[in-house]
DNA sequence: CGCGAGCTTGATGCCGATCAATGCATGTGG
DNA sequence: CCACATGCATTGATCGGCATCAAGCTCGCG
């Protein structure tokens, strides 16, 4: 419930108006003017160090976050244990929207790598974006995109193999980093294959040897978590293959 | 892209300040006074007719919908047409949501009974929510809430067997359909064994069978789509089956 | 250097998919 | 009112993809 690791909270650095990442993330869109209002509220920073929590499941809910630099994933658990990656998040992206609903999170969000993040005090959030109805729009879209994206991996898992489902996590995945200047065929795994697996509904041994199909069928080189993608077709092909 | 089906508009007859289901849909928690100003949004009623579309994939999207009577599936295809319910919605429940972040609808919504929903202009609710700040919470906390469903059911598509989906999808549904005012052991499906199964991730034949099982095993009784819960501390211990 | 976490690869088995036939309820037209 | 069609559900037989169990392997790090 509580997090026992020391919270490390950073001076102001860089506001959102000087962000490089900002035609990513919340201020999207936004005049210079709103912008600069927006850097009124998200006023701290918080470092995470790998491995771990940002914020658990139960915790209070006060703040989004944005990440920064480095790299997350989310998961949620059952009573039982078993637990499941909900999504990878990157820089530019929002962590933190499941516990607006009851004011608690609703899962966990770990660091995969050290990272930062900058607090948004959801409470001011709301407060600006009555007064900014262009923040209003921002925060409802990427709301929404979180639905869609959601419903996306639903369609994976409720009816891709998984060769399908690994190839379709590659393209999204590069197409995000590509977005951020990263190349579209070369990448850097930050999560084992076991996370990969409990994303997609898969063993890690099943990601493991798909990945080894994939190589020995010249679609990929895979040197442990450094892939190379060699036939992004391919990669499209096995995504859309028509049910059998 | 277009509704083939001619779209039956009707004239208002009940606002929501007087709508037996305000405290289970969007005026949820709001003050007399605040209601009354929902109602001057909510001004349209639509039928649609079992089997009909409400929207499809790619429409224009300008409106939530409130189901107010009748019985909602949304679904997501791939482009082979592969498709996944992602949900399905009863009285008091928002469709349309996944609409905001490109302003085009990212699923199609079927009735799957002779429905009626009301219609909420979204421009017009997202400038009154900038004026109402608790108007504004309530619509974030809906959308919070749907991302965090969402994550159950991909914690159920990725790491439950069958046996335990269809378990935590019955007792998902006779819980809304009580929080609705009817029983908690008798239900009526309004899907079909396929529908289930989309959702669930399953084939129409597995979940044909997983009904036939627990009716075996005294836990319900199945007579085609009328089923009665016999023994719900027997589901419940489904849903939480350790892993193996 | 040796340990350990994570990855790969093989052998085997099971759950759920697939294929196929039958049953049941509803509706329609002769 | 019956004959038949149609859509949905049930049930059986078989198959296959992925899980499971079990070794080794690789690489980074103390």
């Amino acid at each position: 419930m509580t997090v026992a690791a020391p919270i490390r909270l950073e001076p102001f650095k860089t506001a959102c108006s000087s962000c490089n990442l900002r035609e990513l993330c919340l201020p999207v869109g936004l005049s210079a003017d709103q912008v600069q209002q927006l850097d009124t509220l998200v006023s701290s920073r918080r470092s995470v160090s790998r491995g771990e929590t940002l914020f658990r499941t139960g915790d209070n809910f006060q703040s989004l976050f944005a990440v920064r630099t480095g790299f997350f994933k989310t998961c949620v658990s059952a009573e039982d244990g078993r637990d499941q990656v909900t999504g990878f998040q990157m820089s530019g992206e929002l962590l933190g929207l499941d516990g607006i609903s009851t004011e608690r999170h609703a899962c966990d969000a770990v660091a995969l790598e050290d990272s930062t993040v900058c607090v948004i005090p959801f409470h001011d959030l709301e407060h600006l974006s009555g007064q900014l109805p262009e923040l209003q729009r921002v925060l409802h879209k990427i709301m929404s995109r979180e639905i869609v994206r959601d419903h996306g991996v639903m369609l994976l898992l409720g009816s891709m193999r998984a060769e399908e489902r690994l190839a379709a996590f590659l393209l999204n995945l590069t197409q995000r980093l590509h977005t951020r200047g990263f190349s579209r065929s070369e990448l850097i795994l930050r999560m084992t294959r076991e996370e990969i697996g409990s994303y997609l509904g898969l063993k890690l041994e099943t990601v493991s040897r798909t990945f080894s199909k994939f190589q020995d069928e010249g679609v990929l080189e895979v040197k442990q978590r450094q892939i190379r993608i060699l036939d992004q077709a391919a990669l499209r092909q096995i995504v859309n293959a028509s049910a059998c």
